[in-house]
DNA sequence: CAATTACATTCGAATATGCTAATATTCAAT
DNA sequence: ATTGAATATTAGCATATTCGAATGTAATTG
């Protein structure tokens, strides 16, 4: 496989890997959503918002359709939410075979010494 | 859906967004390897392989067997092979939908004047 | 006990990412 | 034309990532 379809998948990943664009396409899921209902249910900053739907956009996760004041913002591809439903899975086989998961996830507060 | 969660998926993604560790992963899928063979095949540092493969442990997303002076690597969990290979049919849609995919994939190196 | 092989870890510099606050832009309505 | 609402962009700072160079650590061999 050549390096330029890794380094595709890598910037596919990296889009991916923040939990507020997560919610983002999980909030998507089920169909187009303005930026400011967005907002409203993440419940964050508007510019930080905004900023996680420019990562999305740059990496053509979504797209968006103007609407006079407003911008809808919907999934370009289902197969980004069957990657996320497929790391649901993941995540549950982990918990079962590791309980030691969970504290795992704290772990890296504890780097201070 | 709990944020503790999105955040297990985003740690993951964040570990898959590199080359480099995909190309590791990818050279696993088919059953372990030392780590010297993975470097010899990356033909990369060593340094710089074994950072990789700690950031892949760190996220369990390989499991290491040390046999006498060498170090095997396999991947934990199959399911990670199988995000890689959605990841490939993702990448084949869009390249059909959006033919200035191939332009976008090569600029970072057009930077060069 | 050296010396060597196979990996891992640490350090420091470069680059990238994420956040808030502030500022722009764009469309709508008066 | 002004104002207001919805969204985007920029600036600046803090933290994280990545890399090569150097160093550390086990196990192996002589």
């Amino acid at each position: 496989m050549p390096d330029s379809l890794r380094r595709f998948k890598a910037d596919i990943f990296q889009a991916l890997a923040h939990s507020t664009r997560i919610a983002i396409l999980e909030l998507l899921s089920d169909g187009e959503l303005s930026a400011g209902v967005l907002i409203e249910k993440l419940g964050m900053e508007q510019a930080n918002v905004s900023q996680h739907l420019g990562v999305l956009r740059a990496k053509h996760l979504v797209v968006n359709r103007k609407a006079g004041n407003q911008v809808f913002y919907s999934v370009r591809d289902r197969t980004i939410i069957e990657v996320l439903q497929l790391m649901r899975r993941y995540f549950h086989t982990q918990l079962k075979e590791t309980s030691d998961m969970l504290d795992e996830l704290d772990k890296p507060l504890e780097i201070v010494h």
